[in-house]
DNA sequence: TATGAATGAGGATTCATTCAT
DNA sequence: GATGAATGAATCCTCATTCAT
């Protein structure tokens, strides 16, 4: 699994240099924070430059000193939980283990850092709607996503774990699109499941969508 | 499975009364149509009120005549097309087939219908992340098929025909999204799947998540 | 001499619909006047559009039903005084007379005109030092007048009447512009000079460069 | 003829003191070359105290060390053309020569340095139309010239040299505008003359105008 | 002197909505 | 019913100038 710098996926061109005093770039980290604040609380469209100015406690010029335009602030915001949202590492740590294991970690990951991140992804979705660019933002990361599944899948039925009628990649986007749009279901939207159960169910769907042999199915929400 | 009214999920608050003359009647029906021209090409946050009067051919103040602002008209919009979407009436139509052929007929229909008004589905997504009021119309449209799945899942664990330990709601979520997210992917990112494999594929996913017995697995993208 | 439609030479892409009803044409009127009157009071640079509404005596935004911006509506303004400071038809209306009668009365007709519209033509020459296209308007409307002297100088040369030396086109861009120089310099920057004298003195030098026989050497500021 | 210093007819009120330290008189100097390039570039209006600042690669503080104003940057620029735009002396050099020569050499010289320095004139062209200071700079510069020539004028009538009827100062007026428009025609606007040609024809209006008697026609743009 | 961040006044512009004809 | 002009609230954004370090 390829390593991937949180920048690289993020949108920076035309991106204002970076602030060339300390105080600068205090400012510049507040100014992020405030965007953060009113993005969450009013929403992308209704968020008002004059707003995070004011919510920054500095004049509405000097949003200006740092950022282009919104869209621009918003990136910023999002490089912010870059770091939080991409990682799961989730081999790495755990090794050699099972394939269930491995998926339960892995939703489990994902499912978490989606609820930290809650409004914020609620965000994105919203701004993915509205904005092409960052539309793309977001497809590319879905795609490094979908690109490990695939090639999870792949090895597996190498390996005669998996059932080897499946098109890998249209499985993969479809088991992981649907975890993470449950995520949004429940985390953004409201609808009431419990975390262990939301978990469980996604995992045995992927155990039985992938026809996994022997490992434990001792995972799942039953 | 009790029938809906078109209507009846759509946000009928503060509608305007019909046109009372036949004159009113055509002029109506030709803002709806350049209402849904000019969403589908611009898009419902550049959409202007001018604009679809312009392309309606009729002066700007004539659209008040008979809708209140922009989020009528979409409303007005979308339910030219809720017939379509609404639908598939599989089950009455195919009469006692197996659960696997269940399946397929209703994915099938589903991603027949998505596919053919991907645009104003597109523009639903949008509208749903901007206008709360729209975020539930198309949640309650969910919800309708969110129950019919759960239903249908109950039943089949009932009759011993799919894995008693799912639970039957959070399953059907899951499945449900899964599918309704892959038309999203597929008719409106441009995903490039060919239908039949997505068709199958997602079939695959339904049977083999549900563990049915017996009944043909004939289907699926293999 | 070739006949110029008033509107030939005026800068017109982009323009706006003409009002549709008597009312709208009589808001552009009011617009068109306060334009001109808040130009002419302020100058270019300092015109506000929102001066130029508030003089008009309608809303800030109905500036904008009639204007996409400012230099439309200079333009606009600049287009009412086309007639008046196109024209002179001298020949037509003197007939054969002789060239220096004619010079007389093309220099003494332009200079008046000049002064009538003087606060225009300083804005005239303050816009075209600041946007492009009006720049290029007036040096159209300059190259009319330069072809008709050099045109009228090379008949002359033909007739035997003008030193044939005489670069026909330099000198009668080198005269013109002198022409309309001092037409600036008298009536915009208030160098005193009275208006016989002035038209005699560009009337001498006009025939002595020329090198005129014949003919009537009674003008001039003697 | 007086000498004029260069500073005389410089707007010099509300000047900064000079620099007292060498450090200080070198950035200075840095701030006047980058004003200039950045006035030639983008022109008076669009030139922005911080590009100027930018392009001498000095903070944008410092402008202020040193000029209180861009008016004050742009009087600072045209002074470093002073020298060279202020005039030949061409008596001086040329002694007793007869008067067409001696107007041939201030042509010349005139429209020579007005080539040299276009871009400055163009930008003092835009500069008087919009602030009036530099409009009363421009007429003081002018009128120096027109009072020389207007001595000029008497002078040679006073000989029997020059026709005794021409009104000297108006003369002197309407052939220098001439010659001064006439080099911002060719050297800023493009118009195509050679020089050589421009310089003759010139010439021999001023020869013709004041009916010189004796001395060289030689010259002329014949 | 030099730095570069902070300030904030000031106008342009858009468009949903109203209304007189 | 239809017309199309009039309204004006609501932000955006620029950039000269100041000032703390």
């Amino acid at each position: 699994m390829a390593r991937q710098s949180a920048s690289a996926s993020a949108p920076d061109a035309g991106q204002r240099a970076a602030p060339r005093s300390r105080r600068g770039a205090r400012t510049r980290a507040t100014l992020v924070a405030a965007a953060r604040a009113v993005f969450e609380r009013d929403g992308y469209l209704d968020a008002r430059i004059s707003d995070i100015a004011k919510e920054a406690g500095v004049a509405a010029g000097s949003f200006y000193t740092y950022f282009d335009s919104k869209e621009e602030a918003f990136a910023a915001v999002m490089e912010t939980v870059q770091e939080d949202m991409l990682h799961p590492h989730v081999r790495e740590r755990l090794g050699e283990a099972d394939a269930a294991t491995l998926i339960d970690a892995a939703n489990r990951e994902y499912l978490r850092s989606y609820k930290r991140n809650a409004r914020l992804m609620a965000l994105l979705e919203q701004v993915s709607q509205i904005d092409e660019e960052f539309r793309e933002l977001r497809q590319k990361r879905a795609a490094a996503f979908i690109a490990r599944n695939t090639k999870l899948i792949r090895e597996l039925q190498a390996e005669g774990k998996a059932n080897p009628d499946l098109d890998p990649r249209v499985t993969a986007l479809a088991l992981s699109t649907m975890v993470s749009r449950m995520g949004y279901l429940v985390f953004v939207q409201g609808e009431r499941i419990p975390f262990e159960r939301l978990v469980g169910t996604l995992n045995q769907i992927w155990v039985d969508a992938l026809g996994l042999k022997g490992g434990g199915g001792s995972k799942g929400g039953r």
